[in-house]
DNA sequence: GATGAATGAGCTTTCATTCAT
DNA sequence: CATGAATGAAAGCTCATTCAT
């Protein structure tokens, strides 16, 4: 098999960047873990910079695949929301590593960050472009389509990474319909809900 | 005046601290801005670790104060929460800083990121007992006021930090009322929002 | 009373330095067990060197002191031998401290070693003069009186320092007169002892 | 050769810990000396503690080989007792600073102090078992075999660093006979030795 | 392709000493 | 006389990176 090794070195260098955070993480530790020699890394990926940035670009690809994939194309936009808040939750569910390694890396100044967060604002566009599909059915209403992306997706984010750290046994996933229901219908009930 | 040196350790550190994140900032640096000898730092803070979590936790206990200080007690939940986005938005906006400092060092099992997502609990839940209130009286409906809280909490704080790193000269209070109106009537029109 | 704080600082000194060593020995613990500022110590002492070589300077005076002064002056050397046997080690169980300040500190050629040699020189030289003494008197025999009474003194340190760091609660006393037997008459049985 | 960087280490650790005792000798200065960078002897040591220890434990271990080994199974206590002193001066003279590391670093109740001790114990009941031996053989008599073991040890050690300290051309070991005739038959003159 | 010994810049922390009060 | 906040040089240790094998 073609890559076993770098296949060892990018599943530890996950694990490792999760656990300790970029710049905790050691080579040493991440050779360790994918059972090669250190300079083998460096036969793989020129830096731990560049294997961070490897990492965190397959990952958000696969975030990018795992939840825009799963869109029905011919769905409407509140089913297309549904969606994704089910399919992010299930990605982290999956990869809670790469979960904690977005919020905790994306914000910074240094190149690998502002990369990381390109990749992010990319994948936060798409639900963006959902939010104003909504609009132009009639189905959505809101002033501001990239507030409220993001909200969607920081809410989605912290409220995972806060049961991530809780180290509870529910599933993710569980979250869904609650999440979704007040994204599109919001907390409060119908009768009511003025304008100040 | 008492404390002068202290101050400017405090403000330093949390300079350089949201600058370069806490592994990646030095006492060097921080003792040069605040215009101090090292060792000055070491008088006052027995570590590093220590002016970090002193620091965090004036954070923190400040940002609660901005925000659930402003809570008008008489009002509904609804209005409540329309207080809690501007106040928080407000927070972030003076205090940018700690909004990069939060997301970016409050995830991990360090001695000093536990601490730092208790006192986040802290908050969090003041937002959930607001939506607890709300439900009782009727205002608000959702079958999980937890996952409603942390989704408000990080909703706004990654529009929030967001828009730090885009550098834009709006003032984020002014995401305010669109993102009050999505947490509190959600983004579908009224007419619709059926349920699957 | 004069000296007070001097004399809080010097005993306070002698604990530190005995259980640290010098060099770990920290002004900071030395002031806050002698209950004074810092700043204190160096009004009464110029510096860490300095009051440490007081110190010690007063020890080994003591030591003279305590031992010699005992001498029986019209006494054989061989009592005048036991005695210092004796006196020596009723020093040792009074000054502890200072029996480890000795062992520790004396070996090595900073300035305050060299000064602390010359001290103990001094003291062992008052030994080597009872063993010419009991030679010129014929009490004694040995081609090397340097030597002897070197290996007296360090016979007598180093079964001390054993015993103190053993932590037994017998007297040193109690060694005396084995260790005196040994020194004077040596370990043979009186009908053998045949040269080489 | 494998381990050339190892040994020039240890050496130049055993040069720098006797020249300036181990709180005083800096990782810096063993590097240099040694001819590696710094990191490398952390690369072979985990700590300036392990490094202190593994060189005590060889050294110990190396004074019970040379003495020890030397000694004739078949000869008398007292002739045992002869080569004992002899060697022990023949191993002071040919690694002095290893004398040195002895009397300055075994006392305190730092983790290396204590195991250093456990090591100088050993070699010390050696003497003991040879001191005893002497007695059950009617060669020797004693009413502290431990006693009497400590004393030889320390007189030794003491009369060689002196020696050292004194910075004498004259070979330790010309200080055999003088010395294993004080140990062994004291310093009195046959006809006498009373008892008070 | 793969290794791991070696490197040295850079970090946190300590602490004797000073000096304004 | 006495204080203690402030200093900065110096030390132990880490770790990304290199390179000879």
């Amino acid at each position: 098999m073609r890559q076993a090794k770098s296949h060892a070195i990018f599943n530890a260098a996950i694990d490792v960047f999760s656990e300790r955070g970029f710049e905790k993480a050691t080579m040493d530790e991440i050779a360790a873990k994918a059972k090669v020699a250190k300079g083998t890394i460096y036969y793989h990926f020129n830096s731990k910079e560049e294997l961070f940035v490897f990492l965190v670009d397959e990952g958000t690809k696969l975030l990018g695949e795992s939840v825009l994939s799963k869109l029905p194309q011919t769905a409407t936009a509140t089913e297309q929301l549904r969606v994704i808040v089910r399919e992010q939750l299930e990605f982290f569910q999956n990869y809670s590593d790469f979960c904690i390694i977005i919020l905790r890396e994306a914000w910074g100044e240094d190149t690998r960050q502002r990369e990381f967060r390109r990749m992010l604002v990319h994948y936060v566009r798409a639900i963006q472009g959902i939010v104003e599909n909504g609009i132009a059915c009639g189905e959505f209403a809101t002033s501001d389509p990239e507030t409220a992306a993001w909200s969607i997706f920081g809410g989605i984010s912290i409220r995972a990474i806060h049961h991530i750290f809780t180290r509870s046994t529910i599933n993710l996933v569980e979250f869904a319909p609650a999440l979704a229901e007040q994204i599109i219908t919001g907390l409060a009930t119908s009768h009511q809900a003025g304008e100040p």
